[in-house]
DNA sequence: TTCATATTTCCAGAATTATATAAATAACGT
DNA sequence: ACGTTATTTATATAATTCTGGAAATATGAA
C-alpha cells in the first residue's frame, strides 16, 4: 500500500459520521444495508450520506452494488486489512522488545 | 476507547506530512527523536513542524520529553494499539468466516 | 409513458485545517 | 546577565472539507 492510498483511507475514517458508518457496516456483514437505511440511522439528510458513503467508497473501504432501487453498501475487510498492515509495518525494528503492537510485533 | 479519541487518533494521521513524522517515529523506537532531526528530514519550516508534532502528540500517538534544549518524540505503541483494537472490534459479528483481518479476527 | 422511490450530483456558504513569518519561551554555556 | 541554540506560540492567509437545498439520474411499477 502507498502512503497516499493509506491517507486517503485513514481521512475517510478521520470523521464522526463516515466512521460511525464504517462501524455499523464492519458489524453488518458482507450482507451491507441500502444507503437509505444508514441515513435513516443517523438521522442524515441524503445529500450529506451521498458524500460520506461516496467518500468511503474512494477510499476502497466500503463497496456498492445494485439491487434494485438500492445502493447497498458494506465494508471491504480486505482493504481495511491493507491499512493495518501498513500502520504497523516496519514497526520497532531497532527493538521490537520494547513494542506494544502485539498483533504484528509480537511474532517478530 | 472513546469515538472521539479515535477521530483525533486517525484525523493525525490522516495528512501525509504527520504520517511520514509517525511512520518514522514508529521505526525508530522508544528512544525517538529530536524535534530539529525530524524537521530536517522532511525539510519542515519550524511552526509548520510544531503544528504537526503538537497535532500527533494531543492525539496521543507520539509522547515528547525533554532532553536539554532538545524536545524528544517518539511513538505511543500503546495508543497505536488501542486505535488499531478499536478499529477492529465489534467485527464482522454476523459472520466471522467472511472476515478479512486477520489478526483480529481469525481468532474468532 | 407516467409516477413513485432511491440515491446522486450541483452548488454555495460555513467550518475546519494547513502553512509560514515574526515574536516569544526555554535551556544551556560563558 | 548575555548570547546562542532549540522549539513553540501568535497570527494571518490559503486551502480543504463539510453541510444541505434544489435539481438531476436511475430503477421499477402501474
Amino acid at each position: 500500500m502507498k502512503i497516499i492510498n493509506a491517507i486517503t483511507a485513514l481521512s475517510a475514517l478521520a470523521q464522526e459520521t463516515r466512521l460511525e458508518i464504517f462501524g455499523l457496516l464492519v458489524q453488518v456483514g458482507a450482507e451491507g444495508l441500502p444507503a437509505g437505511q444508514i441515513g435513516e440511522r443517523f438521522g442524515l439528510p441524503f445529500p450529506t450520506l451521498s458524500f460520506h458513503l461516496s467518500h468511503l467508497k474512494r477510499s476502497g473501504l466500503i463497496d456498492c452494488r445494485r439491487e434494485g432501487r438500492s445502493l447497498i453498501y458494506s465494508a471491504n475487510y480486505k482493504n481495511m486489512n491493507k491499512l493495518m498492515t501498513y500502520l504497523t509495518e516496519n514497526c520497532c525494528q531497532e527493538n521490537p522488545a520494547g513494542c506494544d503492537l502485539p498483533a504484528v510485533c509480537e511474532s517478530k
